[in-house]
DNA sequence: AAGTCCGTGGAAAGCGCTTTCCAACACGCT
DNA sequence: AGCGTGTTGGAAAGCGCTTTCCACGGACTT
């Protein structure tokens, strides 16, 4: 059944020229081939159906096309969004991504790129926050060096705590930000759906959404800070502490939109609206959260865009290491949040 | 800076041994190699940090660990979450998952095929409707035949048409079984939001809603089918030819769910209610809609397990060609249908 | 007329690995 | 002692391509 395929020999053969030859016309060499020949070649090699071997390419000029990309959960909108941008400008570069997906497993994240290293794939691009864990961190930084020290490039979405090229979000001053918006609507007393303690992303968010409430002169009680995962489920199953936390909270910050859209059911299956008795505001501004009712508030970021700069980082032939992109929130205040009315979370 | 990367020949000098042994050592060879040996490669291999390179590994074997996947748009729910079920079965076997997106342009179906095969993937799933247009069709029944007869396999999520192994949804089954639950709820008069005439899976879905109305002696004259894009944004541009058609229609059929959505949107900003002035369905039923008010009545597809199952096709031995599996659509009303109240669209 | 240079084609040496084939040796038999 | 048989190590031939290096002519100098 598997037919065996044709190969720069044949055509050569077949066109009567030597191998050289035929490799300088089918692929982009500097080398002048005249007219004549490279009709030949040209032809033959489209009568016969010619496709060239990229394995044996990539070994022969020690270089793939190959882009890695590694994201925890490609489901996810937040990571679709920024495969979205990554994908789109690798392709255009001609070049072909590679996709892995972590399940937020530090060590998979460690394989994973190992496994690109042994591809030799020319860059990568890893989104998704780092967690407080250093002997992972370690690890993956091991793991970047060495493939960086195989001539490849690397780029973070997320903070820049590898040595890498990174897109880094604006989390703490979104999240300040934020905090005065909702402080100015009227709200003195908060909660937070934190996410996981270990994970950066949502720590910074946390102590920025606490020193933007500073800088109104609130605070943050510690039995309003809520943890679990940083999912929808996560977000969805944090509303059952909340409320028995008593915390008389009349606005919720979950530290991103899809927590925040699990709270939002949540909170409706326990009788409360939102935002009538308590506002919710989350952070990303994912694309579902357009077609919400009521519309989230929430910090955005250009998640497509992200992808598509860290994907430029990597892709450009700069040769300055670790370069760092800041890419600012914007305070989206919708209908989720309104000025309080009711009680809040008793 | 670019350092060179430890070889099998170094690990087998280093250790003392053969080439062949230290290749016999190294990867899952069935010959034996005594203890002794094995422990001396396998030590030096670690004490130097080698890593196979890939590239040379697929062409010395003549085959790589590549799956391909294939779809539209890596941000639309309907593929993300295809592509998790791929990716999940893709790496659980060890192997590496190639990202491909289209941009619903047949060329660039037919250009990514192509480059897969160059990377001789051992495997590639396409996600995604085809069209009618024979001549992309015709074409990218080519490529994959050349892809097979490679030693690839090709399994499709969606119509059987191209002689690869299918996932095929149950798209006229399930729309003509919603046509019927939306009847038993009292709606006599419907319009759809019918997505593109070309493609494929629109045009099942709504042959299958009318077959439905037929079963309960209704009928859907074709100024109440309304064409536009197969997206989010092509849904919310269709409300405004819909309301310009004075259907009369109590309930719209949108053939997917991100048309649903935008379709929702768009009524919302003309001031309609749903579902008390108009009911709406959908189909597909991603993961997002859990969280959309009303929550949205559509036809459920276990999007993630249809993509496990491609994945499952195309990785397993079996040496049975064409094989079809169809998952059932299950029509869940949820409440943005209701009993019809008002007057509908006059 | 001799010397230079450039443009072009081909031979061949790799790239890093797998795998066939052969040699060597240790057994267990008759 | 002689002979299969089975096990293990190594030499070497690829896998399909790129690229260096050399050879050859013709066009130009001087």
């Amino acid at each position: 059944m598997t037919s065996r395929q044709v190969t720069l020999a044949e055509v050569a053969k077949e066109a009567g020229v030597s191998l050289a030859t035929a490799s300088r016309v089918l692929n982009g060499s500097t080398r002048q081939v005249s007219e004549e020949l490279r009709e030949r070649v040209l032809g033959t090699a489209r009568r016969l159906g010619y496709l060239p071997n990229a394995s044996a390419q990539a070994l022969a000029r020690n270089s793939s096309v190959l882009v890695g990309l590694v994201v925890h959960d490609i489901a996810d909108p937040y990571f679709s969004s920024i495969a979205a941008g990554v994908t789109r400008i690798a392709e255009s570069a001609g070049l072909v991504v590679v996709l892995g997906t972590t399940g937020r497993d530090p060590r998979r994240e460690v394989e994973l790129v190992n496994t690109l290293r042994a591809h030799r794939a020319r860059a990568l691009v890893i989104a998704g926050s780092r967690t407080t864990d250093r002997s992972a961190s370690r690890r993956l930084a091991e793991e970047i060096t060495a493939f960086t020290a195989q001539g490849g490039r690397v780029a973070c979405v997320s903070q820049a705590k590898l040595g890498t090229d990174t897109v880094v979000p604006a989390n703490r001053s979104g999240a300040r930000a934020l905090a005065r918006g909702l402080a100015a609507l009227g709200h003195r007393r908060f909660a937070v759906l934190a996410g996981p303690p270990d994970l950066l992303v949502a720590r910074d968010r946390l102590a920025g959404f606490k020193a933007g409430l500073a800088d109104e002169g609130l605070e943050l009680p510690d039995g309003c800070v809520i943890t679990s995962d940083f999912t929808r489920d996560g977000g969805h199953a944090a509303v059952a502490d909340l409320i028995a936390a008593r915390t008389g909270a009349t606005c919720v910050f979950a530290v991103n939109d899809v927590m925040a859209m699990g709270a939002m059911a949540a909170l409706r299956d326990h009788g409360l609206r939102v935002p009538e008795d308590v506002s919710v505001a989350g952070f990303d501004d994912i694309p579902t959260l357009r077609d919400l009712v009521p519309a989230l508030s929430t910090v955005r970021l250009p998640l497509e865009d992200m992808g598509e700069r860290a994907a430029r980082l990597v892709l450009d032939d700069v040769v300055a290491p670790p370069r760092t992109v800041r890419v600012a929130g914007e305070v989206v205040l919708r209908a989720s949040t309104a000025h309080p009315s009711g009680i809040g979370l008793r």
